[in-house]
DNA sequence: GGGCTGCATTGAAGTTCTTCGATGCAGCTG
DNA sequence: CAGCTGCATCGAAGAACTTCAATGCAGCCC
């Protein structure tokens, strides 16, 4: 999803330098897949669970929506890089691909703030 | 813009637990803020700008979008508590503010990457 | 004060997003 | 094999977003 360059670019922030019109398109896509609180209460279910994964089936019954409706949703994080999924017979399992969260955080951490304590 | 628990839950990774409805919302508002590459681009002109502040004057004329759209999209990140203004006279200037910043590069960093050297 | 410039707001048009019911397909089970 | 369950896809309806031209308002200059 972000091209061959974000390695490139992965340590580049926002504040680094004014962003180019294709860099920004790309990161506009994964902020705009995290723009959503289905999506983002998604991303924290599978990212926070131990060992990695969830079912979907687990996924599911969690939000007031219909199953077709948290598909979909699965599928934008993952078509965003954010996600991976694979099926083991009868369930999907999904888990996070920090890769990206990281280069989203990286993007976002100011100059001020990168030397700063936790 | 995040309420006045935002101060208890900055340092709330999401992986650290499922997240809750309420805070939800206010972060898929955040990043609904960054999900566009204009405003992306504004926010980082803003930010990367020596001095921290730039002129609208000099903002509108990047880009090949009429004066109104590029006051909606910075009202946006105003309203989403990203950048700041001021009037001076006949210019209007923008900032940064690295809080709300900061807040989501804490929440996206995931904890593998936490103690990850820069 | 009158006119001009810089920026925000309004209202409308076109597009995209979110959601659902209906349907399809893969894999298990009897 | 037939039926059932889990999940994805399709198509449609309503809401939200992006963009613009038109307009309004504040501050400067002659």
């Amino acid at each position: 999803m972000l091209g061959q360059d974000a390695a490139d670019a992965c340590c580049a922030g926002l504040a680094s330098a004014p962003l180019a019109e294709d860099r920004a398109a790309e990161l506009a896509k994964l902020f705009k897949a995290l723009g959503d609180p289905v999506r983002l209460r998604l991303l924290s279910m599978i990212a926070s669970r131990d060992g990695g994964e969830v079912c979907v089936c687990e996924l599911t019954p969690a939000f007031e929506l219909s199953q077709p409706t948290i598909s979909h949703h699965l599928k934008l994080l993952r078509q965003a890089g954010l996600i991976d999924c694979e099926r083991r017979g009868t369930w999907v399992y999904y888990w996070v691909l920090p890769d990206t969260l990281d280069l989203l955080a990286q993007f976002l951490r100011t100059p001020q703030a990168a030397g700063a304590p936790a």
